[in-house]
DNA sequence: TTGTAGGCGTTATCAG
DNA sequence: CTGATAACGCCTACAA
């Protein structure tokens, strides 16, 4: 390990100007930058993270928050898909990311203990519960922090449209014939209250009465509670003609109670989910769902934090809205209805695969304007 | 931030004594112990890990290498499930991950740079190309190295038993009735090697004459390939029965094709994937496939490379193979054969769902006795 | 423009 | 048993 010392023996400066040859000091002669920056490069030199940390209490690490109910950790293919993206731009910035527990060493240990003793310069938190009083003291802590889909006043979140997104589901479901909607949801989240309250409102709107038996709960990637919940509704006198499910996981609970029940999808019953992971589009029949846009949720999520990290100042705590589309799948039957055939004009994406610039601008305020300015500037 | 020197002038104590009390030094009075730890608590005390590194040089970090031909990155199922189980051990143990890359800050970092940058104890690495010269030049430090499914001779290697496991796999398909089996391979790894080897010896047991227009090569998790090599196998005039693909992800892009010609599975065409991961056993037909037992391919790469990090006298470099397991699915059809209807025994642990304790001892040697010793130890 | 000196929080050595 | 002191590698006033 070749240190500054090593480097200001060879060149002959002392320490002190050497690091401020390799940090780009102001009040240094550019010739003897030249000089030591090649010498530093010959000697294959690279900072020691750790002793520069000690110094300036910057560790260029970012703390990941990820706990779902059911602890699939790293298996959840949403969220794996978010955190993907988070790390390569966090990367690109020149982070590192470390994730945040409870367990390390077994020691009782808060999740904000670990960001101390990580030295995190920021934390994105995702898919917990956020009323966990780990996470509030997290959030209030002067961490930087970014939350995806949740809200806290102050700190930036990141959010998918659950109220448009709903919206479009249910107009799309709507569209297709379907009056008898019932809708399984996770458990009790911001998430959840938005799509719940969309959802009730979609349906005043479009002149359906929703029943409180085709109301249920379940948890987010859980198979098992949204099977229950599907054969309960199955067991209905008055059974719905289209389940909308919590989760494209969730749902292969709800598939397999359907297949169980003897009923086929999607001549029997329609079904829709949410997320639109991979796995929604290799089942058969193509799941029809929601697709959230992980690249830019993660993307944005890292951009927000570092610059909540650089500009600790000037940066202002924000809500983005981040789009989803609908995709279009074959799991929801064309049903032939007797009297109103009316179409109801729905959301600009709908159908659209990919969210390309133009779409970007329904994101709430510029939001991603000074993003982009970053992408464009190339900066470093 | 609550420092030593804070408990240290709380408790009259110098900071000297106090560290030892916190670390549990030897030579210090055990009621000073106690009352220092009391403060210590009631301080809300946590050690600065970037501190301590500086000053041990031993970060409680581990770097995880990780890139696949596709770049996935935390989107690939089979490592992600390896991953997190590789997550729990190590945070079990003591240990954070941090992601190793080249793309920093976009400044030229070899991996081993990157290690150096953030001082990681020990790194795994897994599914890339090993003989990328900057592997090579990891491997060959003095960093502790535990590689997934490849073999250096200088460090320990957790191997999936691909020998084995192809054997099965084809003696089971073989059992079904085919004889005309078709072989999809990942690239050139030495995985890809063993299976390949292991193909060709178990069908030469079995009296079957390997067609070499039988062999077609394409690229792990990637479904493009595979289907072009599907194309392909399915244009031949004499075609196989049963095809065997490089994992569960890209025989997808084989199904696809599969269902382009207007062939259906299992009837017209048996199909055999390789990894085990969720997604096939949600596929319609159930996969047949050979499912890798993640859970202890993660958990030992971790306690491996740990012991190797706090014995690094006693530490000897191992190959520690790890069994799969036969998967029974839909996608193999049971042939009917004019003549020979012989069974062929195959291996203990086929068409069992789970490893139990029992199949761990297929291990070879007794490398899971530490492990298992130091998990009831309840090591801390 | 360059160099000196001190300190970030911790641990290790060695003397008291 | 306890404490003073130095050092890990780096950065940064401030002095030269």
């Amino acid at each position: 390990m070749v240190t500054i010392k090593d480097i200001s023996k060879k060149c002959g400066y002392s320490s002190a100007t050497v690091s401020k040859a390799l940090n780009g000091g102001a009040d240094i002669n550019q010739k003897t930058v030249e000089h030591i920056l090649n010498v530093a490069k010959g000697m294959g030199y690279f900072p020691n993270a750790v002793a520069r940390a000690l110094k300036t209490n910057r560790t260029y690490n970012l703390g990941v928050l990820f706990v779902d109910k059911t602890f699939s950790g790293l298996a959840h293919e949403y969220f794996s898909s978010v955190l993907n993206s988070f790390k390569v731009e966090a990367e690109r910035l020149g982070y590192d990311i470390t994730f945040i527990s409870r367990n390390i060493n077994r020691v009782g240990m808060s999740y904000l203990d670990h960001c101390h003793y990580r030295g995190c310069d920021g934390v994105v938190i995702a898919s917990i519960d956020f009323s966990d009083p780990d996470v509030v003291e997290l959030v209030q802590s002067n961490i930087p922090i970014v939350t995806i889909d949740h809200v806290f006043n102050e700190c930036t979140s990141i959010l998918s449209d659950n109220v448009q997104s709903v919206k479009d589901l249910v107009t799309h479901v709507y569209n297709k014939g379907h009056r008898k909607i019932a809708f399984i949801h996770g458990e009790d989240t911001s998430v959840t209250r938005k799509r719940l309250g969309s959802f009730h409102r979609t349906c005043s709107n479009l002149g359906i009465d929703v029943q409180s038996e085709y109301l249920r709960a379940a948890i987010y990637h859980d198979p098992k509670s949204s099977g229950l919940a599907t054969r309960e509704l199955l067991a209905l006198k008055n059974r719905p003609s289209c389940i909308l499910y919590p989760d494209d996981f969730s749902i292969l609970g709800g598939i397999t109670e359907i297949e169980r029940a003897g009923l086929s999808i999607p001549e029997d019953i329609s079904i829709v989910g949410y997320d639109g992971i991979h796995l929604s589009q290799v089942l058969r029949p193509r799941l029809t769902t929601l697709r959230q846009d992980t690249e830019i949720l993660g993307r944005e999520a890292a951009a927000q934090l570092v610059d909540a990290i650089e500009n600790p100042k000037s940066y202002i705590p924000q809500q983005i809205v981040v789009p989803g589309t609908v995709i279009a799948g074959e799991t929801v039957k064309q049903l032939i209805l007797a009297g109103n055939t009316h179409i109801f004009p729905i959301y600009a994406s709908i159908f659209k695969e990919d969210i390309n610039e133009k779409s970007i601008s329904y994101c709430v305020g510029s939001a991603f304007a000074g993003h982009f300015r970053r992408i464009r500037a190339g900066r470093d």
